[in-house]
Parts: C-alpha cells; sequence; structure tokens
DNA sequence: GCTCCACCGGAACGCCGGGTCG
DNA sequence: CGACCCGGCGTTCCGGTGGAGC
C-alpha cells in the first residue's frame, strides 16, 4: 500500500488490477451483454422479465457483465433498483434478504423485528422493480431463497455460478422446473485473442508508456488458459515484480516468473478463507491422498488441539468439495477423498 | 443516557436413520 | 449381516443488536 502511487514509474493506477474494476469500454462480452439487456428491457416498462442464469468457469466475465449491466440499469434511477449479493461471503437465507434490503433501503435502515421473516416482508412489500445480481449462487447454504426472491414480483434475479445443476442441487423438483424458466446465458472461456484486448486494456489504464511490449502481452493472454482473472494477475504480478527490482521496465523474466505463480495465487484466494480446521483437514488430505474419512479424523484429531466433532468435520469434508478443493469417490467403506483437479498444493 | 433483557442468526454438537460395501 | 459413512434434525451456546426499563 505505502508508496505505491508516488512517483511510481511503472504502475500508473493500480486500481485498474483489482477485481471489480470494469473498464468503461467494456466489450468483450458484447453478444452475452446484449441478451442480458434484451431479457431484462420488460422491466423498465414495469412488465414482467425473466430471471437470468450466468454459467461458465471462472475468470470468464460473468460478475463484470453483470457489474457493467448493473451501471447501465443505475443509470434509470428512479425507475429501478439494483442490488449485488456475493454468496461466498453471504451464503445464508437471512444475509442474502439482509444484503437486498440494505441495498434497497440503505445500510442504516433498520426493521424493528430483524427476523428473516421480517425482511421477506419488507422485500415483499417493494414497489421499485429491483434486479439483484447472486454472484456464486452454487455457494448459497439454502438455495431455495433463489425460489424466495423469484416469488417476490419485484425482485429480478440474475445469478451467476460454474453449472446451473451446482445451484439447483438438492432443490425439489416442483422448485428445479420453476427455476428453469431462467434465460441461460453462457459464458465460454476467452480467446488468447480476447484476453490480449483485455490486457491491453489494463496495460492503456493502469500502467505508465511504454512499459510493457506487446509480445510480452500477447504470452500472457496465450498463458492464461482463457482465464481473464489469471491474465490480470498475472499482468499486475509482472508489474509488482519489476517495481521491487527498481526496473524501468517489465522484463521476460518478470513475465515469466508472474506467469507460473499467477494462476496459484488465485487459487489460494479459496484456501485463505478457510478456518485453521478446515485448513488442516486439507493439509491432511494433500499429503496422504487418497484418504478415508476415518483415516482423516484420526490424524486431524491427532494434530488439533482442541479438535471439532467427527460431525463437523464431515461438514467441513463437504465444505472443501463445493470450493472444488476436494473431490470424493465411493461410498460407505470405499469412500476417498482427493484434492481436486486445479486445486492448489499445499507448501 | 445507560444498562439490561429478549431475540435472532450462526456454529457446533450428538443423535439417528438410511445407504453401501465387504 | 456388521462396519462404516453420510447428512437431516433438534438442541445448545455464543455474540450481536435493538428496544424496554430505569
Amino acid at each position: 500500500m505505502l508508496h505505491r502511487s508516488h512517483r511510481n514509474e511503472i504502475v500508473a493506477n493500480a486500481a485498474v488490477f483489482d477485481a471489480g474494476w470494469v473498464p468503461a469500454d467494456f466489450r468483450s462480452r458484447d453478444a452475452e451483454l446484449n441478451t442480458m439487456a434484451t431479457a431484462l428491457e420488460p422491466i423498465l416498462d414495469g412488465e414482467p422479465a425473466s430471471g437470468l442464469f450466468l454459467h461458465g468457469p471462472s475468470g470468464t466475465g460473468k460478475t463484470s457483465s453483470s457489474q457493467y449491466l448493473l451501471e447501465k440499469l443505475d443509470e434509470h434511477a428512479g425507475h429501478l433498483e439494483t442490488a449485488t449479493v456475493n454468496c461466498w461471503s453471504n451464503h445464508s437465507r437471512y444475509r442474502v434478504l439482509r444484503r437486498i434490503v440494505e441495498a434497497v433501503d440503505g445500510p442504516r435502515a433498520r426493521t424493528r423485528d430483524h427476523a428473516a421473516a421480517a425482511l421477506q416482508e419488507r422485500l415483499a412489500d417493494l414497489e421499485t422493480p429491483t434486479v439483484v445480481v447472486l454472484d456464486e449462487a452454487d455457494q448459497l447454504d439454502e438455495p431455495d431463497v433463489l425460489y424466495t426472491l423469484y416469488e417476490l414480483p419485484a425482485l429480478h434475479v440474475v445469478a451467476t455460478a460454474n453449472t446451473k445443476a451446482d445451484v439447483l442441487l438438492g432443490l425439489d423438483e416442483r422448485i428445479q422446473s420453476r427455476l428453469r424458466t431462467f434465460h441461460d446465458v453462457h459464458f465460454a472461456p476467452y480467446t488468447a485473442a480476447e484476453l490480449d484486448v483485455i490486457l491491453q486494456q489494463r496495460v492503456d489504464h493502469g500502467l505508465q508508456p511504454d512499459v510493457i511490449e506487446a509480445a510480452q502481452v500477447r504470452q500472457i493472454a496465450r498463458a492464461a488458459n482463457g482465464n481473464a482473472r489469471d491474465a490480470i494477475a498475472a499482468l499486475d504480478g509482472a508489474a509488482q515484480r519489476a517495481v521491487e527490482d527498481g526496473a524501468e521496465r517489465i522484463r521476460d523474466t518478470h513475465v515469466e516468473t508472474a506467469i507460473e505463480t499467477a494462476s496459484r495465487a488465485v487459487r489460494s484466494e479459496t484456501l485463505d478463507r478457510l478456518n485453521d480446521h478446515q485448513h488442516a483437514i486439507y493439509e491432511i488430505v494433500a499429503a496422504t491422498e487418497p484418504a478415508s474419512p476415518g483415516a482423516i479424523y484420526e490424524r486431524y484429531a491427532d494434530r488439533m488441539a482442541d479438535p471439532r466433532s467427527r460431525r463437523t468435520v464431515r461438514k467441513y469434508l463437504r465444505k472443501l468439495e463445493q470450493y472444488d478443493l476436494l473431490v470424493a469417490s465411493g461410498h460407505a467403506q470405499a469412500r476417498e477423498y482427493r484434492l481436486g483437479p486445479d486445486a492448489p498444493r499445499p507448501s
């Protein structure tokens, strides 16, 4: 943080590399945005619109597209409201409803009775149409909250997830079929050429002039496997390394080491969100995979001073599975846990 | 204005029924 | 059938937060 913006010869505007930064000339998902806008357009005329389901792998622009869309919709202030809920940090029914009420009434507005039921009643009374983005909706503890929102007349839901099945999993068939009326928008991995454009925007808005060569940007774009988040993290990492070296320009070695560590750094953000117990379990599986549930618990209880119960560890294992950090196979005694295919190897 | 209480959400727990493999 | 595992359910404890009472 310190000195980062002060006479930096490489970085002009560090905010450009933040996950939430969306360029004003966001053009990389024109087709998808058109589909989304068309689906939501009836709202402006006070007519019903279908919900939206944005699915595709991470780093393909689902969140950026929905944020960009909300910004455009906010220009119609008065006719409609918008709200964003990150379901990773707000995964309970109560938190989701609360976030939406806060977005609509302001953070200081408090209902007398702040129970989930009261929040829902408040939203049922809404008159202004409100577009709600549920980011990472597959992290919801109770996905039927989607249905709750769907049934509230003023709300229009835009849900984001890797796959639709991840979200609908565990919902009963009746609710699933209702939610199937959501309009699907698929986000495919970016091509290297598209990533090149996306990176060039960050170069133009975030770096000093002439500190990186076009060939270096192309190299980062090619290495990112269609994932914009990885690509941007690599570009940011290369710039950071050049700053640390006191270099006047970004060198090829900066690019190469940044590419190597970027995807791992992005993935380990997932690890950072785990508590100590979940972390220990993850490391045990990493060290002993394939690992049986019983053996995992024995080792875990042995290592920790205040181990959680078997029941809680089962919950943690399920959580780690949801995060794609672990995969489970087999049933009963044949049950085994392994690291997920893209899971970071702990050091 | 301050303190206390009542209520809520969330985490963790034990219990237990149901499923599956050997 | 027995051993093992999963996950739903009710309970308990804790921390936060308004509102009532002084």
